[in-house]
DNA sequence: ATAAACCGCTAACGTATGTTAGTGCAAATA
DNA sequence: TATTTGCACTAACATACGTTAGCGGTTTAT
């Protein structure tokens, strides 16, 4: 009768959540199953319970851990005086930077999220609607000051946050440049396709 | 007991395929149930099977017929004799039309293809690393011909196609701008931000 | 030391799932 | 017209799933 091993300020739910979100990024949220949690975690699926109260929780508990960082960081950034372009690409170093790090966690948020129930997924919907016309709103502001080209807004937040969630294949694959090269190269190509 | 309606030239099962593309796609392969394919076709459950082999067969069939459109359209864009930016821009823009128009089948095939099993599974994920490396290989090319920046080819393609499968919020979005200015836009900002 | 809270276990539940068997009508073929 | 094939149906199956109930040991707090 083996419990969960813990490590210091981290509870047990803690980590089911987070091996939570390595299965459900490798398997999806639909096909990975209590039992294979259960197994990951190292105790029988019904102990899970003592933890959590469903499956759907960790999803939650993953999307909005992830949102609700982006939206603090993007409150940061939006209130600081530099040019528009600066702040996109402060935002696309921070997007990457977390994809690096946190792959697991913004990896799910970012796909899975189709799963959450109501009201959590109205409610994720929303947030994320609104993230995107800030990113939008700071790209028009570029364009109106001439730093960015005319461009639609909308389309051009599109290809920046999907061209992040590439970084899943750049974790995935053999002969990896370093993160750092890869933060890089990135923005080299989205700011300077943004840029006039 | 209503047959399934199919239109000049389409088989009952293109009809019960091209149904399963819009629903996995809106639900996910896993989530997607054959008894809701049933009912989206107007039949139940057990009578798909008088078509089909297998839920996964479904997958198959879509997966592979866009990555076969896809190598088809590479062979011939990279067999033209044309500066390598120019052979990009042609693939980006195949890319793009591609996902517009059939959408759910390439969204699938793009997204769900983890829930292939062997050997479809090996098979897919190695014409995807090949068609992979035949873009680097392009782009390459082209920074040695100093059309293309100096950056890590692999994460250039990376952030083209994904970017690409950006389209899906498109998509959804309410208020979309149109196809072509779509087009134009992703083109702007992807071709620009390769282009020396 | 004693009580209380914690937590992992076994067993089982109800439900949803992919799929098969077998029946009989309707369409296509001869 | 007679026969074969195509196809949708009902019924059922085995399995996998998320989750609950209840037991008993272990850790923590008093």
């Amino acid at each position: 009768m083996a419990r969960i091993k813990t490590e210091k300020n981290t509870t047990r739910k803690d980590v089911i959540v987070s091996k939570a979100a390595i299965l459900f990024r490798e398997k999806g949220f639909k096909a990975a199953s209590m039992r294979d949690l259960a197994e990951s975690v190292g105790v029988e699926a019904a102990s899970l319970y003592n933890h959590i109260k469903s499956k759907t929780e960790l999803l939650h508990e993953l999307c909005f851990s992830v949102a609700n960082r982006f939206l603090q960081k993007l409150d940061e950034i939006e209130s600081e005086q530099i040019p528009a372009i600066q702040k996109i690409e402060k935002i696309l170093r921070f997007h990457i930077v977390e994809m690096v790090n946190n792959y697991e966690e913004v990896y799910v948020s970012d796909r899975e999220w189709k799963h959450l129930n109501d009201p959590y997924l109205s409610n994720f919907q929303n947030q994320r609607r609104i993230y995107r016309k800030r990113l939008a709103a700071i790209i028009e502001a570029g364009i109106k000051n001439k730093e960015i080209k005319p461009i639609d807004a909308a389309t051009a937040v599109l290809i920046l946050l999907h061209a992040i969630s590439g970084i899943e294949s750049w974790h995935r694959s053999k002969q990896k440049i370093t993160a750092a090269a890869l933060e890089e190269n990135m923005v080299t190509i989205l700011v300077g396709g943004l840029t006039v």
